[in-house]
DNA sequence: ATAGTCAAAGTCAAACAAAGTCAAAGTGAG
DNA sequence: CTCACTTTGACTTTGTTTGACTTTGACTAT
């Protein structure tokens, strides 16, 4: 088995708890005798929004990186939604999604007004079209995300 | 936990009250075992008129500093948010103001949410830097505009 | 009034403490 | 042998802590 499934498994553990886990980076790497980027690179591989996880963090005096599960039970539904979009999506197909979603009442009045505001070629506008599809995808995905979290 | 979290825990406490507290700069920072201008640290960083505060203070033999929270009007504040605004938008100030804006209860729980996952860095990372901020900016008062709409 | 003294608060930069980025080098399954 | 995945480390960026030095205001003695 190599270290980064090791890491990975570790931190897999630590959410059993709660769906959440803070963790110092530094120190982490050094219980695994790694370097600390190593922690990133496990992160970034496999704790993805696509994986369902959110990770926030802080540098400086104090830092601190926070992984957490997002719930599923209408999370599901918006889970596939979001692993059935690629790296890019197109203005009309994004409001497909989301006037879609909104119909099946997975997204509030609200969120459905502000996704397509903010995923509009309007708001986008100053992109080239091939990023603006790239980033619009991204967007997307982390608007959705946010609903998921719990209590939302 | 970092000295300028509990610090700052401290004074909202105090402003839990009436919104308005006054401390002593040298006690204060002796009761914490840190350096005076360690408050100043703490001001700068975490209540400045981005994050909603107002803080006036004086020199000499009983001198003294004074924090209040500031409180404003819906559609209007959002507008002059939004005013404040110039083409571009870093990730930390951008936080603040949603921050800000979500607690003086102008957005709710959910666009709060959805706004700091739409505008951050990781939201972003495909862009280089510089087109990240004018996005962001974009984003955000889209995203600003679309709770202003008639009705929400 | 005026100068002098002391008690605040303010400024600024250096030192320190995280986390993030990126690309080069290594590894192993097919 | 090659390609994707992993490991490593030098360098960057962000956030915090500390302390030496400055400014301001109130009070006092002349």
């Amino acid at each position: 088995m190599n270290m980064s499934n090791e890491i990975a498994n570790m931190i897999l553990r630590m959410l059993e708890q709660d769906g959440s886990t803070e963790i110092q980076r530094n120190d982490f790497a050094q219980r695994f005798g790694c370097v600390p980027s190593q922690i990133n690179y496990v992160i970034s591989s496999r704790f993805t929004p696509e994986h369902g996880y959110i990770v926030e963090s802080r540098r400086g005096g104090g830092g601190y990186v926070k992984i957490s599960r997002v719930s599923c039970d209408k999370g599901t539904a918006l889970m596939h939604v979001i692993n059935s979009i690629g790296d890019s999506l197109d203005d009309n197909t994004c409001r497909a999604h989301i006037k879609n979603l909104h119909y099946q009442k997975l997204l509030s009045d609200e969120i459905a007004a502000a996704g397509l505001a903010v995923t509009s070629d309007r708001a986008l506008h100053l992109l080239e079209p091939k990023s603006r599809d790239k980033i619009r995808a991204s967007i997307f995905k982390h608007i959705l995300l946010s609903t998921i979290q719990k209590g939302r």
